[in-house]
DNA sequence: AAAAAAATGTGTAAGATTGACACGTTTCCA
DNA sequence: TGGAAACGTGTCAATCTTACACATTTTTTT
């Protein structure tokens, strides 16, 4: 038996969505589509599952091909199936996320790729689900932020604390008091203090830390309880 | 244009996870599966998705023609998708999860389907990457019981605080402290007195208590942090 | 029939955590 | 040079958590 005996194959497609911070809000990554339908307005990088490759590779070939980045951790989120969702024929896609910091070569190699980092508060509407998809997808990030100190993939290698607390403010859309988040974060043992100041900041220098990547590796898969109290809806 | 100029259709299985607890354990429910290959081992229940069906009818359809539930809330965790996953041919498969409370005449549709409660501990291996869905799933039920008021969905309409917390005991498998469990719970505000006594309980007979439908359904979107401290792994 | 055992329900006190602030320090800029 | 802005540390009351003691109800044992 080589087959099933079934006649409805259908058309599997992966989109990525790529969160990025920059220090101030929360940043999506997006490229305009180059074929048609829809050609020329904004769309997830996404492309169609090949016979012979896995999920997850599907997903980096299409996020390489696409933008030029490279070894970037992607992570499945769910998998959209409406009748209609493509025009164009029955199409069900799998979506993949993933957190970077955004980097200056990075910036390069995605320019040169036609793709585009937007803002998250005020991007314009995307094609087919793609709302629906970066909707589903911000409720993820939410819930594993909440649970999982995950925050620091979307942070370069050293940050500070200010930095820090922007990112939990524009993922939750809440204000934090500076002092109490300051002594959350510390006392989870995850930071070290490198000794230098940030020099790109305004006013006082604000001290760089880095994660320690031992306790981080511990502590990940454990909860660590870092939400905001009144609830994310 | 009704097609895209694409050759590799794919055929997209659905399978389904069935969670039921009868007051002590948690149970899984699978099937024998009555065709090649694997023909008579145990399995999930699943089948194909229909060119003209969404994702969550075909789930709903295939559990309602292998076990005769119906109007069972299915949620989607996550699709399955690597290369060899099925030996006959290339198949990703969409998997979903519903919480049931046990009950007596869903047991007599179930039986008479060829379908079983097994428990979860005890459980034999299962066909393909089933097993691995299965712990896939459990993944999922702590991390949404953990933030949400999820654990009723898996109880009957009127229960006692101990059932309760044995429910959370199996979920997180550990062991909870009475007394300041009892106390959690109730500070919730979303249980009701219902005034009536257990008495299927051996000595002292437990307060039965309800589901407050209308706080449940307030709070059920906004998290509750009940996890047990020591973390999940 | 009384005593022991098992399960449930209520209470309490020490310790830890949170939330809301005060106050001092560093740096930039007018 | 003085003030504004951003950062860092400290305090304290209120709340929540944890670890128990003790009383009650029902079943089982002797």
């Amino acid at each position: 038996m080589n087959r099933y005996p079934i006649e409805n194959r259908i058309l599997v497609a992966i989109d990525c969505i790529i969160f990025g911070f920059d220090g101030e809000e929360i940043k999506l990554l997006v490229i305009k589509r180059n074929f048609e339908p829809e050609k020329g307005n904004w769309s997830l990088m996404g492309g169609f599952l090949h016979h012979n490759e896995d999920l997850e590779d599907g997903a980096e070939r299409i996020l390489y091909d696409l933008t030029g980045l490279k070894n970037i951790y992607v992570e499945q989120i769910f998998t959209a199936g409406r009748i209609e969702r493509d025009p164009v024929e029955r199409t069900i896609s799998v979506v993949f996320f993933a957190l970077i910091g955004i980097r200056d070569q990075d910036k390069e190699a995605v320019n040169a790729h036609n793709a585009h980092w937007l803002s998250l508060e005020r991007k314009p509407p995307l094609i087919f689900d793609h709302d629906d998809m970066v909707a589903k997808a911000i409720e993820h990030l939410r819930y594993k932020a909440a649970l999982h100190p995950i925050g620091f993939e979307l942070l370069p290698e050293r940050f500070t604390i200010p930095k820090l607390q922007k990112l939990y403010e524009a993922i939750y859309n809440v204000q934090l008091d500076r002092r109490n988040f300051s002594r959350k974060i510390l006392s989870t043992g995850l930071l070290m203090d490198t000794g230098e100041k940030d020099d790109q900041s305004s006013t006082k220098k604000a001290t760089l830390y880095r994660l320690d990547q031992e306790k981080y590796k511990n502590k990940f898969s454990s909860f660590w309880h870092f939400m905001p109290h009144p609830g994310i809806e």
